[in-house]
RNA sequence: GCCGCUGUAGCUCAGAUGGUAGAGCAACGCAUUCGUAAUGCGUGGGUCGUAGGUUCAAGUCCUAUCAGCGGCACCA
């Protein structure tokens, strides 16, 4: 016999190799039909496997939120079961469960197009009213390779080989169709529920690996239930209407063409906005940083000596001169600033220094990364340089880490994700350095953690650093779920060395300063980009690249209009005159579409009595108040946060 | 870079089976002075991404190329 413990922390007694379903069944008839899979002390089980021990056990059902994984995860073998059905030859590869749904790759002469989704989607609707079992058997790995090889499923027969020793070959059944997978399972296919859809058909590499071949792959989402499938649908429409892309141009804020591909034309307004960020910015590092302004093309020794015409080039635009002196457009500013360190004798006693620059870099990016203003070939890093002692170095990660989550703040970003990227296998530096480099990043790490209080997750990306050092990457989340990378802090051993960068310290010796790399925003046009989404293109006001527009209703208002836009203007608020002759209805769509904060609508009234009337964007209220008051209050709201007292 | 899809007026999109382009909005002109999400009438605007090719004839078919989109890989 053996003892398990449920939810409530009863206990009951089973006979040894009782299965999930009959201890579902025990409770009731109604659990045992309800009853998708188990949970053994926290682990998913299949509901048919015997239970052999002691042990914690749940009744895993449709409402648990772990069943969406295996919801999800027999939607793919469904859909690999329905493909093979309707183009037999096609071989199955890997089906795992992602965030919202699944995917499976494929490997077919002719790819997938989303001409076939329905298809397919039929096909699985039918294979799941078949309502097969999904049965589980081990195999020994002869057998599973014999097999896959025979049905001419050659990444099958990879696959089983990658299995570590030691560990089961199991093989699910559902009907005639069988896959190679380490479960667990859901009972049947009709468990799966019909709440899901195929997305979309897309390339991807074998294994991940660009050398490897190039597979199909599907992307479908699965949900417990129709509600759940249409909220998530819903909020993908809504994540489309606040794409940056897409407001970027409603809003006028900045536009790509054919000519220059990844490369941004600023439009008035945008700049503004991206003026609005860098003045904050400034602020915020006037009282630590200097501001430099390092050359925008340099003679490719310079890069030779950096190690990035070795490590990078392929990155790098670069362009010869009639004279035959090959210059690079700086893809980074960190040359750049150790040229200036190094320019006249550096004493101990300046540093930390640190040295920041709004820097325009370059970088010949692959075609297909281009995304809007979050992957371009040119854009502006708040970047800076702090040259310091070793001994400095903690506090200066831990400083700048208090620098970056105060900014994010500012922006309304609170969830944020520090990772710790480890030495990789390309690297320079003896490992001595890296030991105590990676050593001191980790407490700094640990640091971040406890002084957040929970808000900032941390983990290690074991083997992602830069070949210089280990860095920290600060990651934000977009409206679409998307994560982007945007700070970064990277401890550099090697950079000031290949410079010959030193200081004289206090024993008079020539010492070699430590170098951290930072940015905190990363890419500005990134930045903004996240900005535009995670505002839907609703800025506060301070941000707000155009802040107010004075509307008149009747010509007969015009010079009162021209006043208040003047007085605006002159209390330091952005702002247009609208003294087109349309409806005021006209003006408030128009407005309104091109989300413009605050509408000052003035008309005969209004002149009379010295006041405006204010309609605010996303709100239908009209709040009449006097001209004075309007103007303090926009004037007070329009202050960035870093300048109000209460900070 | 790789796989798939797309590319027609400033924007959104129509244009079976090849017969030399159309709508709405925007723009411009005229009228309208109208109190919070589209006033009416009129006018102009496109070498159909680019370059070749097939054809009596190509936006429509073929080839190449560029750009964009969705992923993969890369990455701030």
């Amino acid at each position: 016999m053996i003892k398990l413990s449920f939810p409530d922390n009863s206990i009951r007694e089973y006979e040894a190799g009782s299965s999930g379903f009959d201890v579902a069944l025990s409770i009731s008839k109604s659990l045992q039909k309800k009853a998708l899979a188990v949970a053994i002390d926290g682990e998913l089980r299949d509901l048919a496997e015997p239970i052999t021990q002691d042990g914690a056990i749940e009744i895993i059902t449709r409402d648990d939120p772990r069943a969406l994984e295996l919801i999800r995860h027999d939607a793919a073998h469904v859909m690999a079961e329905a493909v093979q059905e309707l183009w037999p030859g096609t071989q199955v590869t890997i089906g795992p469960v992602i965030e919202n749904g699944f995917y499976y790759d494929f490997k077919r002469e002719t790819p997938f197009t989303t001409e076939d989704l329905p298809v397919i989607e039929k096909k699985m609707r039918q294979i799941i009213e078949r309502n097969a079992k999904f049965t589980k058997e081990v195999w020994s790995r002869e057998q599973a390779k014999a097999h896959f090889a025979e049905q001419g499923e050659h990444y099958k027969v990879e696959l089983v080989d990658a299995i570590p020793a030691g560990e089961d070959v199991k093989i699910y059944r559902q009907g005639d169709w069988l896959d190679l997978c380490r479960g667990p399972h859901l009972y049947s296919t009709g468990q799966i529920g019909q709440a899901f859809k195929l997305m979309k058909v897309a390339g991807a590499y074998w294994r991940g690996d660009s050398n490897n071949e190039m597979l199909t792959r599907i992307y479908g989402t699965a949900w417990a239930n129709e509600k759940d499938l249409k909220a998530y649908l819903h909020m993908l429409e809504e994540a489309e209407k606040r794409d940056h892309r897409k407001l970027g141009r409603e809003m006028d804020l900045y536009h790509f063409q054919e000519e220059g591909p990844g490369v941004v034309f600023w439009h008035h307004k945008g700049w503004k906005l991206f003026q609005n960020l860098t003045n904050y910015m400034r602020r915020r590092l006037a009282d630590d940083y200097q501001e430099v302004n390092a050359p925008q093309i340099l003679d490719k020794a310079l890069w030779e000596t950096s190690g990035h015409w070795e490590w990078y080039r392929e990155n790098m635009f670069s362009t010869e001169t009639e004279d035959h002196r090959v210059f690079a457009i700086k893809p980074m500013n960190c040359p750049g600033h150790v040229q200036i360190f190094k320019h006249g004798l550096r004493s101990y006693r300046e540093l930390p220094l640190r040295m920041a620059e709004f820097g325009a870099v370059s970088r010949y990016e692959p075609s297909g990364a281009l995304h809007g203003l979050m992957r371009v070939r040119a854009f502006t890093q708040d970047d800076a340089h702090v040259f310091c002692t070793e001994e400095q170095l903690a506090e200066e990660c831990l400083k700048i880490n208090e620098l970056i989550l105060s900014v994010y703040k500012h922006f309304g970003f609170d969830e944020v994700v520090v990772k710790l990227s480890t030495r990789p296998e390309k690297r320079v530096g003896s490992d001595a350095v890296w030991d105590h480099a990676e050593e001191v990043m980790g407490r700094v790490l640990k640091q971040i953690e406890e002084q957040s209080g929970g808000k900032i997750k941390t983990g290690i990306l074991e083997g992602e650093g830069a070949f210089y050092g280990p860095k920290f990457e600060y990651t934000l989340r977009d409206a679409i779920g998307r994560e982007w990378q945007c700070g970064t802090t990277q401890v550099d051993f090697n950079l000031p060395d290949r410079f010959g960068a030193f200081y004289v310290d206090s024993d008079g010796e020539k010492k070699e300063p430590v170098m951290v790399h930072r940015a905190i925003c990363g890419s500005l046009e990134r930045f903004l980009g996240i900005l535009i989404e995670s505002f839907a293109g609703h800025f506060p006001l301070w941000l707000a690249p155009q802040q107010y527009v004075v509307a008149a209703i009747t010509s007969e208002a015009n010079e009162y209009a021209e006043q208040v836009h003047a007085k605006l203007k002159k209390a330091g608020l952005a702002g247009e005159l609208d003294l087109r002759n349309e409806k005021i209805n006209y003006k408030v769509r128009e407005h309104s579409l091109a989300k413009v904060p605050v509408i000052v609508v003035v008309g005969k009234r209004e002149a009379e009595e010295q006041s405006v009337n204010i309609r605010r964007l996303g709100s239908k209220d009209q709040t009449p108040m006097s001209l004075a008051d309007a103007i303090s209050s926009l004037v007070d709201e329009a202050t960035p946060p870093d300048l109000r007292e209460e900070d």
